[in-house]
Parts: C-alpha cells; structure tokens; sequence
DNA sequence: CAAAGCCGTTTTTTT
DNA sequence: AACGGCTTTG
C-alpha cells in the first residue's frame, strides 16, 4: 500500500489510531498521503462511511473521492462520505430539521442576496449621519459569524458608533432570513454549532456515524469550523488533520493559523509528521519560497526540501503599463505553445485581486490563444442564469423574498416596483413574507385592481410550477416552465439586437443543460438538491468547465483559487504594492501582511519548472493612471530586504516538539 | 405601469 | 468603466 512513498509519509499512512497532525508542505504529496490513508483504514478493517473527510472546496471533495476509489475498489453504497464542511453542515440540518423548528425547505442565500437584505436593514434603521454602508454591514455580520458571535454577543463586543450600529443591523438581518425562510452561508456552519451545543444527544449521535475524522486544510479552519471538528472527533480522538500552516490565506473569513499551531496542545499524545520534502517545483523556484516565508515569524519552522535540485532562474519582469504587462506575458506564452515547448494547459497566469484577469484574456484572445478563467462564478452573475434560478427557488420556498423580488416582474407583468414594495412593506410590519401577503386578499386591496389582478395570475403561475416541480425536476419540466413564464419576453426586452438576445436566450439554455446533466447523475433529482447544489457547488455546475480544461488552455486563477494545484510553467502578474500586499492589508500592517505574504508564497510554490513574476510601473484604475512600486515580496524574495527572522530562527519561531 | 436617464458606488481574497 | 438603484418622463 505504502509503495513509492518516503518515511515521513509513510509514517502518515501507517498510524492509522489516535490525533494526528500532518504538516505537509507545498508540493509534499499531500494528497496523495490522505487518500492512502483513506485507503489503508479500509483495508485494514474500517467500514468506508464510517470514515469522514472534510475539505474547504467541493473540487478537492471530488478529487479524493476520485483518487481512493483509484487506489481501492469500492461498493457504491460503502463510501467513505468526503465531502466540504458546508455540504456536511447541510445534511446534518437537513437531518435534524425538526429539532431545529426549521422549514424543511429553506433557501441559501448567495452574497448579492445578502447585501440586497443589508440594504433593506439599513433603510429601515437608518439613523442620523450613519456611515456604515451596507457592505460594512454584510462584511461585518460575516465577520461576526465566521467567530462565532451571535446577534446577543454583538452589542457586547461592539465599540464604535458603527459597530453599535451593525449589531443593531444583524438582529434585524436575522429576522429578515427568518421571514424569508432562508439561511446565509454562514448560518450552515453556526447553526450546526448552535445545534451541537444545545442538543448534546444529537452531537452524539452525529458524532458517532464516524470512527475516523479527516480535515484536508486544516490551517484554513475558522473558529466554528473548529468547534464542529471537536464535536465530532473528541468521542472517539482519531483524528487526522492535514495542513500547512504557511499557506493559510484565508483569515478575511476567520480562519487563524492558531488553529493547526495549537494542534499538538489540543490533543494531547498527537503524532506529529512533517512532510518537507517537495517533488513539484525544481530547486531554484523553491528556494526563492523559502527566503520568502521566512519573513513571516508565527509558523512552524520547517524548510522544504527540492527533490528536484537546480532548475531554470525565476524571473522577474518590469514594464511600464498593465497592458504592456499583458502583452508581453502573452506573447511568452505564445512563442512556448509555437514551438511546441508547452501546451497550453500547462501554462497558468496568477493574480491578486479580480479585475486584473482583464487584459490578460483581451491579449489571449486576439491571439487565439485557448483560455479558462477559473473559479470565476460568471455563469452564475448573467442576469438571465440567476432569474431562472431564482424562479426555481421560489417553487422551492416562495418566503424566499430577494428570488420572489427578483422574478416578480421579470418579464413585465404588471406588477410594478411600488406594488412590490407597498407589499413588503405590510410584510414587515407584520413579520410575515411576501409570499403571504399576495396570498391574503384583504392586504391586496392596497394595490390598485390593475396590479392586483396581476399578482393573482402571477400566483397561479407560481402554484402551476411548484406542482410541475413537486415530484422532480427535469429539463422538460424546466422548459416548460419557462414558456409558461414567458421569460422569451424578458430576454427580448433587455436586448437590443438578435446577436444579444441570442447570447442571453443561450443562458438559459445552459441551464437548463445543466438541469438535465443533473437528473443524469441522480436517481431521484428533487428540485431542493439541484437548488442546493447550486447553492454551495456554483462552480462545479459548470459541466464545461472540465470540459474546457481537458480542451488544453492557459489557466487564469486568483491565488487563492490555486491553492492545491500546480503547474509546469507559472506567471505571477501585478506584483506591486498596493496590490500584491493588497492595500488594505498594508493598510492595517501586521498579520495581515503576513497573511499577503503567505499568499505569494502560494502562488510560487504552484510552479514547478518555471516561475516569471511580473509587475507594471503603471496601472490605470477608474480611468486614472497610477504609479505602481515593486512589491516588498519581491525584494524580500532577492535577498535586499532585512529579514529579522533570517538571523535569529529560534527566536519567535514555534519548534513543533 | 414601463422605459429612459441620471446619479453614485465600486474593487481583496471565497465556501 | 460599468453596473444598479432611484427618479423622472411617457
């Protein structure tokens, strides 16, 4: 079983009883360490769902799923369940429903649903002077959430006037979901806490469908996620977390590096294993991570080691404007693709923040160059994709009131903006949802008989698809709904040529696509779970998405969407401050740069042969032009930049024993 | 009630 | 620069 594999990692596979913490560096064979495991427990007597693996991302849920069915055959019924804390989070509501006094269907709310709520918060407790917009509001609920703090805890923790504000602003926001049936990604996780601790016989009994517990990602854990983990596992103490406390990138959502630092004080008598060995990228690239990260002083002082020594020279490119940056970086890349050096899909440009992929795909495309933009949920962000999804969470939860504002009047029905809110409005006031108000026909008299006629055929057409959908959901029954809508009217409208509406009427086409791959994969596709999927999988969805990656193109990715991936040839683009560290880490200093640099630490060790990094010395942001300086990372990088770390390792530095 | 036009905001990263 | 919300106009 253990095969091919070093001591250090062996040692993993083998121990198979007891807590036990895996630090494994970049490239260390991580993955391949944890489905051995998996695999090994197997064969060693554990019953496949008695094992539980929890990862951040549903790909790397699927990835090992994938890879132990690889290396161990399995019957379909007797899996180990992998799966991510949000999908586990979600069966376990689904199962405990009724303790919970929750509505069975409750809707998910995605972000944009959230800040249209904060929204509706503020206008309604809107004080004299206040600042806090509703993106304030939502950034500080997650925040909030992602610690652990409930709305009571909130006022309490509160010091600023906005803050004070915002605590006002979240008991409202939770009434608000309560109205709407509906949770907020955040709530998947608390609640599941909240549940554990006030029904410890259901913690029990959760706990005890497993024997042994997995966490891929351990440094990424936020403080909830760690209260459920013990939950989970302090009953029966075998637990396995894997992680690397270097590429902990994820504090803005309350993950804290303490988490897989403390890990040893945890739980006492923990195995520990480094894995420090790296088989992906060749020395010379390595190297410049290792002088990097080691700026950074809270972590475990381990070293990667290059399995592969030597290797071709980083580079390091200036140039004067993004677009130039674009240009010549694409250009590279062209020549290494037409000379057969490269294919495209070993080719992935890295960069911070979202607007930056820009220029690079204008560049990729005039030049004919295959291209996939990962991990961008823009499928998902085209008006027609969320109207017909949110028709379809209406038939699931018509309380869900952002998807019933949405789809109202979406095409044109008579129904106008001040109708809907005339309605809202009583709604409120009277703590019920929208839904039931159109239902009561006393509260309608406040519209005029115009729009109440149409709210009354827009119910039937409403109560016509719940039943349509009431038993499954397929892309017939989808189609169909969408005529009986006349969503072809909505399309129309909103374009202004036959080229347009083409384009749009093709998004709704994807869909239902996507609804018929979906009946394929299920034996009984209900439409809660295609909704669900949706909800916590957007991404995956995107069957072309697989497709475009096989079709051989150049990856563009956020950083923070390579975590876990590599490839032969690497471009980190827009190494600059203010960007690469973000100004708003440099803004508060701190871990918050070290968290930056961690990131760039990242994005290096994606690389395995060859690493350009870039930057521009100019860059044009809303229209103005900016002067740009190098990023501290790169100087920190070369050796010209003091590292207080580099003389003294001892000093701040945690030795694991 | 619907369409057109104006204003103001936005951009860190994501399950 | 681009989008969404709000107001005005038809």
């Amino acid at each position: 079983m253990d095969a091919g594999l070093n001591d250090a990692q062996k040692l993993a596979v083998n121990t198979l009883a007891g807590p036990m913490l895996v630090l494994a560096g970049a490239g260390s064979g991580k993955t391949r360490v944890v489905t051995f495991r998996i695999a090994n427990l197997i064969k060693h007597g554990t019953k496949p769902s008695r094992i539980l693996a929890v990862t951040f991302t549903n790909k790397a849920a699927q990835e090992m799923q994938h890879r132990v069915a690889e290396l161990i055959s399995l019957k379909p019924d007797e899996r180990p369940e992998i799966s991510t804390f949000h999908s586990l989070c979600v069966r376990i509501l689904r199962r405990q429903a009724e303790v919970l006094g929750y509505p069975a269907k409750f809707s998910i709310l995605d972000a944009s649903d959230q800040s249209s709520i904060c929204r509706k918060v503020l206008r309604e407790i809107r004080m004299a002077d206040s600042t806090l917009r509703p993106r304030d509001l939502q950034y500080l609920i997650s925040h909030w959430k992602n610690r652990g703090i409930r709305v009571a805890q909130a006022a309490h923790i509160a010091t600023t006037d906005k803050e004070h504000i915002a605590a006002v602003g979240y008991r409202r926001y939770q009434d608000e979901l309560m109205r709407c049936a509906a949770v907020d990604f955040d709530d998947l996780l608390l609640l599941v806490d909240d549940l554990f601790g006030t029904y410890p016989d259901i913690r029990k009994q959760e706990a005890s469908r497993f024997d042994h517990l997995l966490v891929d990602e351990y440094q990424d854990t936020n403080g909830i996620q760690y209260n459920i983990v013990r939950a989970l596992a302090e009953g029966h103490r075998n637990i396995c977390v894997v992680g690397d406390d270097d590429q902990s990138i994820y504090g803005f959502r309350g993950s804290e590096v303490e988490h897989i630092l403390s890990f040893p004080r945890d739980w006492s008598g923990a195995t520990e294993i480094r894995l420090e060995a790296n088989y992906r990228s060749v020395g010379s690239i390595l190297e410049l991570a290792n002088t990097l990260i080691a700026y950074n002083s809270n972590r475990f002082d381990k070293i990667l080691k290059a399995a592969r020594p030597g290797g071709k020279r980083p580079r390091i490119e200036q140039f004067k404007d993004e677009e130039s940056e674009a240009e010549e970086v694409v250009k590279s890349i062209r020549i290494q693709i037409a000379r057969g050096e490269r294919n495209p899909r070993e080719i992935a440009i890295l960069f911070r923040t979202n607007e930056q992929p820009r220029v690079f795909e204008q560049e990729l495309r005039k030049h004919d160059i295959p291209y996939v933009i990962l991990g961008s949920k823009s499928f998902f962000d085209r008006k027609e994709v969320k109207d017909i999804v949110s028709y379809l969470r209406v038939l699931s939860n018509p309380q869900d009131e952002p998807s019933m504002r949405r789809i109202v009047n979406a095409p044109p029905r008579g129904i106008s903006n001040a109708s809907v809110m005339k309605l809202i409005d009583v709604a409120t006031e009277h703590g019920v949802s929208l839904w039931e108000v159109m239902l009561d026909d006393e509260a309608l008299k406040i519209l005029a008989v115009p729009a109440r006629d149409a709210v009354r055929n827009f119910i039937e057409l409403i109560r016509r698809g719940i039943k349509l959908f009431e038993e499954r959901i397929d892309a017939d029954r989808l189609q169909q709904f969408i005529t009986d809508c006349r969503y072809e009217k909505e399309v129309a409208r909103n374009s202004n040529d036959d080229a347009e509406r083409e384009m749009r009427w093709s998004s709704v086409e994807e869909v239902v696509n996507s609804v018929s791959s979906f009946t394929e994969k299920r034996t009984s596709p209900k439409l809660e779970s295609f909704l669900e999927e949706i909800a916590l999988a957007a991404s995956d969805m995107e069957e072309d998405k697989d497709k475009q990656l096989d079709k051989d193109a150049v990856a563009l990715l956020t950083l923070h969407a390579s975590k876990g991936l590599e490839y032969p040839v690497v471009y980190m683009v827009g190494l600059e401050e203010g960007i690469l560290p973000h100004k708003r880490a440099v803004a508060v200093e701190g871990e918050a740069v070290n968290e930056e640099r961690r990131l760039a630490y990242v994005g290096v060790t994606r690389a395995q042969d060859e690493l350009t990094m870039s930057m521009a010395l100019t860059r044009r942001k809303w229209g103005r032009v900016y002067e740009q300086i190098p990023s501290r990372f790169l100087f920190e990088m070369i050796g010209q930049a003091d590292n207080p770390n580099a003389y003294n390792p001892g000093k701040k530095v945690r030795s694991g024993k």
